[in-house]
RNA sequence: GUGGAUGUAGCUCAGUUGGUUAGAGCACCAGAUUGUGGUUCUGGGGGCCGCGGGUUCGAGUCCCGUCUUCCACCCCA
């Protein structure tokens, strides 16, 4: 039992400050890029109750979580994302929330799935939810924050691409093709997998969900379709469909307007597994390679309402780490010498006699606010710069044998090397002035 | 949940038809250098060869099981 070797549990990382540091890398760029589309942080707590989760989703979905029993018989769930939590936040305090609600975060998720290339099952994803307006400027919005943050990592259109199209769109000339109503959700996770399979097979699945020849035809050209304009061609558009068209080519023109338009394309292919979006729906996609989406999301009016709440439109995003990393890394856009620690001051100490001299003054620079660090014990210099330069220090400090017959203290700018001897009590002033 | 591959030092990997005491590079530590870092050279520490069982005089090597990781499927919030 005391010699017992206890390995990591599968799926999870250990995040070493090399590792840290990437995630640092990541998640730094994410928050600076909310704070540019002036989305507020929030977070809840990593477990709910487990019926959260079972409002919007069967009973697959359940067994892809980690549920656990509380001391009081509590049914609870480590949190496999965080809109639910979202829901019930905004719901709690609706009436004292200021409107239109721009929220991001980045919580930590886990889900029961095998892990396998761009999947774990401890993962972070980064969210950003606009609740309150209902507008393709919130949908523009969500899309343009996502690739902002994606252009700042050094990405290009020639990298990735927004895949855009409209749920209500879709459903809107499904139902005026003549699919009922109630067929269409199955249709949905039908459709979304039509560029992950051979035609054939496609072909063969439309077929069984929709046995009317006639109106599988016209499904098959519908998906085909490549510009929103060209729908007209395919399927006489009625009323409710006239409507989704318009609202979508205003959402390309707001794209256009905040010069994002090259990374963005309209795609049938876009509809998403999930049964809950109500309106546009997009996916961002590496455009070589065959990595899984980088983000999606979509809108879903119904999210608030369904959570007991009042019906209130909303539209999000979510972007998971371990694809973007992935895709980082591919494009050479990850350091993989991502400084752990940066140091204004590391002080060197030559004599034993000066370490109370150093560890007192270490103290002084980090009340005054610098980060500094000290030898824990006296070595050669050479020994010791080497300390300093691991610990990517800005400037060394060298007690030794100026300090003991002059007080004072020489500083090293270890980008360049030079150095210069400098009056302890001088050096203290310079600080403070 | 299903299928395939994988596992040797902290990391990346050698390891002959089964045959002495299991190797290299990188990393780490020390020395060359008792007052000058990132370079170089020399040396050192490190291994239940994933784990369990089996075959054999003998297993890192062959067989079975199991776990891990990776890949594909299912699923994808």
């Amino acid at each position: 039992m005391g010699s017992m070797k206890i390995p990591s549990v599968k799926g999870t990382r250990d995040f070493y400050p090399s590792v840290m540091a990437v995630r640092n890398f990541i998640v730094d760029g994410w928050k600076a890029a909310s704070n540019r589309s002036g989305f507020e942080e929030y977070d809840g707590p990593v477990f709910e109750h487990l019926t959260m989760y079972q409002v919007k989703s069967g009973q697959e979905i359940v067994e892809q979580l980690f549920h656990f029993t509380d001391r009081g018989g509590r049914e609870l769930a480590i949190r496999p994302e965080i809109t639910p939590t979202l829901a019930r936040m905004v719901n709690q305090q609706i009436n004292a929330l200021a409107r239109p609600i721009k929220w991001f975060s980045v919580p930590r998720l886990c889900r029961a799935e095998r892990p396998q290339k761009g999947r774990l099952r401890e993962f972070f994803q980064w969210n950003v939810d606009i609740i309150d307006v209902d507008d393709p400027r919130a949908d523009a919005e969500v899309i343009f924050t996502a690739l902002d943050y994606l252009q700042s990592t050094g990405l290009t259109a020639a990298d990735i691409q927004a895949r855009i199209s409209s749920r209500r769109l879709l459903a809107a000339l499904l139902q005026s093709i003549g699919i009922d109503g109630s067929k269409l959700e199955p249709l949905y996770a039908l459709l979304d997998k039509k560029s992950k399979l051979p035609c054939e097979a496609f072909d063969e699945m439309l077929a069984k969900a929709v046995s009317d020849k006639d109106q599988a035809a016209r499904i098959r050209s519908l998906m085909e379709v490549q510009s929103p304009d060209d729908i007209p061609q395919v399927i006489r558009m009625e009323e409710p469909a006239k409507a989704a068209l318009e609202e979508l080519k205003k959402l390309f023109l707001l794209l256009d307007l905040m010069g994002i338009g090259d990374f963005c394309r309209f795609d049938m292919g876009i509809v998403r597994g999930l049964a809950y979006y109500t309106g546009m729906v997009f996916e961002v996609h590496a455009v070589s390679g065959d990595l899984r989406a980088i983000c999606g999301g979509g809108r879903f009016d119904n999210l608030l309402r369904d959570f007991g709440g009042p019906a209130i439109a909303a539209t999000g995003m979510g972007m998971g780490d371990c694809v973007l990393e992935i895709l980082l890394r591919e494009k050479g856009l990850l350091s993989d010498t991502l400084p752990t620690r940066k140091l204004d001051y590391y002080i060197c100490c030559l004599e034993e006699g000066l370490m109370s001299g150093a560890i007192a003054l270490t103290a002084t620079l980090r009340r005054l606010g610098f980060s500094a660090d000290c030898v824990y014990k006296t070595a050669g210099l050479g020994k010791q710069l080497k300390l300093a330069s691991a610990a990517h220090t800005a400037q060394s400090i060298i007690f030794g044998q100026e300090m003991t017959k002059e007080n004072r203290l020489i500083l090293k700018d270890m980008q360049s090397g030079d150095q210069r001897s400098i009056l302890y009590n001088q050096f203290l002033s310079d600080l403070t002035s």
